[in-house]
DNA sequence: TCTGGGGTCCTAGGACCC
DNA sequence: TCTGGGGTCCTAGGACCC
């Protein structure tokens, strides 16, 4: 009655770790540490350890001295990921991507071609090892919640199945912290509350949840709990923000270098939006700049700002970025900057405008005049002649984005 | 132990308009 | 002159995820 278990969660284990022992035979059965200063992944003999990603390096030595330590290679690791994703598109065209590691599968409807849901995730399992060489983990449940919790529950190379009548039974002894958007903070909140499990929290009422965590995160939490979860797979999502940060260091910092680095950045996130594209082949344009710095003292902040339309043009990005870090300089001077990154955000918002100009139609230069000026204000590359007469003689000016 | 780099979503307050 | 609600947009910050 309430539905079939038809959702897959595949999610790769250690991933860049196990990149790293399927590629050199020396690191397969050691515990192996990509990353340097920082753990961006570690292999499960580490993890016995206790070393965890984003952990410290160093800390991460001192837990497991014998640890390999390995640079990431993220072409090999964007390689494999490719390869995986390659045999999910090949099980069902409905696939979500989720990262560069995980996704959702919905496999429905496959009864009589492919076998049941747990028959699919099994030949999944086989054929990823089979063609990739990588260890991975499905969940199988009638929710994407329930699918993703079960995956975790399941690894390391694991399958497990959580049927349509044990899925509360399987949910609520489990720790809070299993709860998709349970963080730390979230966590301490609920156990201050002394909830410490799942089924705690489907026992607290929505309406304590609420006031507690506020509307959404109340209401999504209740849900989660009971086992509700409506969301369907979703295939062809969009970002909606690219970014790029770079850690500076504590060391001074003048002015004219960290313009020089924004400048870098902005022009490497320009090629990034200019070199994606959408659906429909046009380029993707973005509206919003968001200057993202983190200070000496590990506080942070963020300035942004939102361009009257929305653009792929360097120069204007640039501009709207270095305005940014000008007023940023007062703190930056007090606090030491750290860390900086830019977000181009709101992709493709309005990338349209209509422009009344209070032209004469027929006046011919004074119109190419005008464009020229609306083209270097809004760094639009292409715009459209005026396509109609509007009231008052003012013209209707469409401004398309940059296409590459 | 002084902490990477890429994202998503939510909240709250202020400006502005009707 | 004072008073109001509702809606949208923008900015800044925060929590969370991999």
């Amino acid at each position: 009655m309430r539905g079939e278990a038809t959702i897959l969660h595949a999610d790769l284990d250690a991933f860049y770790a196990s990149v790293e022992q399927r590629d050199d035979v020396r690191l397969r059965g050691c515990p192996v540490i990509v990353g340097g200063g920082v753990v961006l992944a570690c292999s499960y003999e580490a993890k016995a350890c206790g070393v965890r990603t984003a952990m410290n390096g160093r800390q991460a030595l001192a837990l497991c001295p014998s640890a390999r330590v390995v640079p990431p290679r993220m072409e090999a690791y964007s390689e494999a990921s490719k390869a995986v994703f390659a045999v999910f598109r090949d099980t069902t065209p409905l696939v979500e991507p989720i990262s560069i590691d995980e996704a959702f599968l919905e496999v429905g409807g496959l009864q009589k071609i492919a076998g049941s849901p747990p028959e699919i995730a099994e030949t999944l399992r086989r054929q990823v090892a089979a063609d990739v060489g990588l260890p991975i983990t499905v969940g199988v449940a009638r929710t994407k919640f329930l699918a993703k919790v079960a995956s975790g529950v399941g690894k390391p190379d694991g399958l497990l199945v959580v049927p349509p009548d044990r899925e509360l039974a399987f949910l609520h002894p489990l720790r809070v912290e299993r709860l998709w958007g349970v963080g730390a903070v979230t966590a301490g909140k609920l156990h201050a509350l002394g909830v410490r499990t799942v089924g705690e929290v489907a026992g607290l009422g929505e309406a304590p949840l609420v006031s507690f965590l506020g509307p959404a995160a109340g209401r999504h939490l209740h849900a989660l709990a009971h086992g509700l979860d409506p969301r369907p797979v979703q295939t062809g999502t969009h970002r909606r923000s690219i970014g790029s940060q770079r850690a500076l260091g504590r060391r001074y910092r003048s002015p004219e270098e960290l313009d020089t680095i924004l400048a870098g950045t902005v022009d490497r996130l320009g090629r990034r939006l200019r070199g994606s594209s959408r659906e429909d082949g046009r380029g993707r344009v973005c509206r919003t700049v968001v200057l993202r710095l983190r200070f000496g003292d590990f506080t942070r902040a963020t300035r942004s700002h939102t361009l009257p339309v929305a653009t792929a043009h360097t120069p204007t990005l640039l501009g709207a970025a270095r305005t940014l870090l000008t007023t940023a300089l007062p703190l930056i001077e007090e606090k030491g900057v750290t860390l900086l990154g830019l977000s181009l955000a709101n992709l493709d918002g309005d990338d349209a405008v209509q422009l009344e100009l209070p032209l004469d139609a027929h006046s011919g230069p004074a119109l190419d005049v005008a464009l020229d000026a609306v083209r270097s204000r809004f760094g639009a590359a292409s715009v459209n002649r005026a396509t109609q007469l509007g009231r008052d003689q003012g013209l209707s000016v469409p401004l398309l984005p940059e296409h590459e």
